[in-house]
Formats: C-alpha cells, structure tokens, sequence
DNA sequence: ACCCAGGCGGGCG
DNA sequence: CGCCCGCATGGG
C-alpha cells in the first residue's frame, strides 16, 4: 500500500524518542521503521513524498491506511501548526531542520510503560529494557507469508507484567523504576481503566494518571500527548528546561511550573509540537557541540 | 574514576 | 509551595 504524504519526514519523526523509537526498529538509513500494533506487525517506509507499507497479521488495506494515517498523525495540518508555534527565530530554525515531524499516536498502556521507564535514563536504554520486557513477556506471533513464516512478539498486555514480580522485572535492567511497572501495571489491570482518560480534558486526565505510582508531571504529560494526542500537553524535561531557560530566560534557572506557564502562553493548544521540536533541536545540538 | 540520562517519591522548612 | 536527597544501571 502507498501513501502520500506532504510535510512529513518519518525519518524526523521515529528518531525523536517518541514510543514508536522504543518498541519498533528503526531501518538503518531512518527512513523508516517496523513496529507492531494490536497484532500486527507493520513495516513502513518513506522515500520522497511517498509512504510504502505493509503488514504481517489481520489488517485490511483500508485498516493499515488508518493505522498509519492515525500513527503518525497524517491528518493533522502542518501549516497551521508551523504558524501557531513558529514564534520566533529558534523555533523557526528547529521547524526548518526538522521539518515533517509528527507527534505520534500510540497505544495509551504502550505509551504509559515506555514513559515510566524514561525517567531517569537515556534514550539507548529505554529502548534495550522496553525490548527486553516484550521479548520476556510479550505474546508470541506467527503469521504465514507463503513460503516464509514471519514471528514477532505482541507488546506486553499490564496483565502480563503484573504477574511479574520486582525482582524479574530488574532483571531486565529496569532498576528501581522496577517497582513503579508492577505497580501501573497492577492498576491499569485492576481498577484504572486508561480508556476512560480519552474523554476527559488534559487537566483532568494528568490529575488522574498522577495518582499513580511512579507517574508525576513529566511522565503524566509524556502519556498524555504521544498516548491521547492531547497536543497541549508540554513534558518538561532536562533537555527541554535547558533549552527553554537558555533561550526565552537568558539562561536563568526556572522552576518547573514557570515553563509550564510560559509554554501555555506562548504556544497553547500546540504546545506539545512545540516542546517536540526544542526537544529534538536541543538534543541533536548538544549532540554535535553547536549549543 | 566521574557524570549524566525524556524524574519521582519522600521529607523538610 | 519550593528545595534537596536517594534511587539502579550502563554508556561516554
């Protein structure tokens, strides 16, 4: 199946440690990415304005045009977006290097896990724990392709890791956040219903996923916007607090809820596509000593 | 050896 | 409320 894109860079978008990065496989050239999703294993790819992909498992064409379309956020319009935040010469310069990236949309339990992982740690091991977890305890997958059979593992149900204890979970090199997976996980397969945050505002629903352990305001606002698409959510970070005192605070330290307050003024209900851009600029700059 | 990573919970003033 | 501390782990 093709699609085509405008203002979309996949490559931009799966290497800006959104979930995807996490749980899927980045091609080697980044411009493109295999990730399973309710089952099925999807492999898509991008040259030119052109998207290709395919899938492993029960999706119809019409379903895997869904599937990506609402991924990888193809319906929202860039150009608006790129007006609301391009609010000044920075994040002018980030939107043009980086021009294309999406936030995606994920899974809200998949999203939840990878994100109580992150804290505290690096982009490299996120990603080896989140695939050590779904090679311990996803579900297996077999899908006959004519002459090959194809195998990949599900992403772990929150029943499957809370059957888990703290000690099998480090194993996996989670370390102390160990004990924060087995409790979200033992919540949202208990009394915690995530599906019921879809139709709640973004106040209410980052109150709610708070009261969990191991979730505070920074995890909570990962959930909320690569989970629910709730695009004003604005997680700040250590990358992202850097940036945002370096370059609107003359490099003066500001306490968490200051940037909150000056990312709402400023960017509003496009916060999030704000915050992902600085993020990923501010990352790959350190990366090649340019900040 | 030392420092840091998409922070959080707990304790203190 | 703000501030400070400890926390597992592995890579630079």
């Amino acid at each position: 199946m093709r699609l085509n894109t405008e203002d979309f860079s996949i490559k931009h978008t799966v290497e800006s440690a959104q979930p995807i990065m996490f749980f899927g496989d980045i091609k080697k050239d980044g411009n493109g990415i295999v990730y399973t999703s309710e089952g099925t294993m999807i492999d898509a790819e991008q040259s030119g304005s052109t998207l290709r992909c395919s899938s492993y498992g029960n999706l119809t064409e019409s379903g895997l045009r869904e599937e990506i379309t609402r991924r990888f956020g193809l319906r929202e319009d860039m150009k608006k977006i790129y007006r609301e935040i391009g609010t000044d010469a920075l994040i002018v310069e980030a939107i043009n290097k980086y021009r294309g990236l999406r936030i995606t949309r994920n899974d809200p339990w998949e999203t939840t896990l990878c994100f109580v992982i992150s804290q505290f740690n690096n982009v490299k091991r996120i990603k080896g724990i989140v695939s050590r977890l779904i090679a311990a305890y996803g579900k297996e997958k077999r899908f006959d392709a004519g002459n090959v059979e194809i195998l990949f593992r599900d992403f772990p149900t929150p029943q499957a890791i809370a059957r888990q204890s703290v000690k099998s979970l480090m194993s996996h090199g989670a370390g102390y956040r160990a004990e924060y997976i087995k409790a979200v996980a033992e919540a949202c397969s208990g009394g915690f219903d995530l599906r019921k945050l879809e139709k709640k505002d973004y106040a209410d629903a980052k109150e709610e996923l708070m009261e969990l352990r191991g979730i505070g305001d920074k995890v909570a606002d990962c959930i909320l916007l690569f989970g629910y698409g709730k695009l004003e959510a604005f997680p700040v970070d250590t990358w992202i607090k850097r940036v945002v005192e370096a370059a609107y605070f003359s490099g003066k330290t500001q306490s968490v809820r200051k940037i909150h307050e000056f990312a709402d003024e400023r960017w509003g209900g496009y916060a999030g596509y704000a915050q992902q851009y600085l993020f990923h600029f501010g990352r790959n700059s350190k990366k090649e000593n340019v900040i």
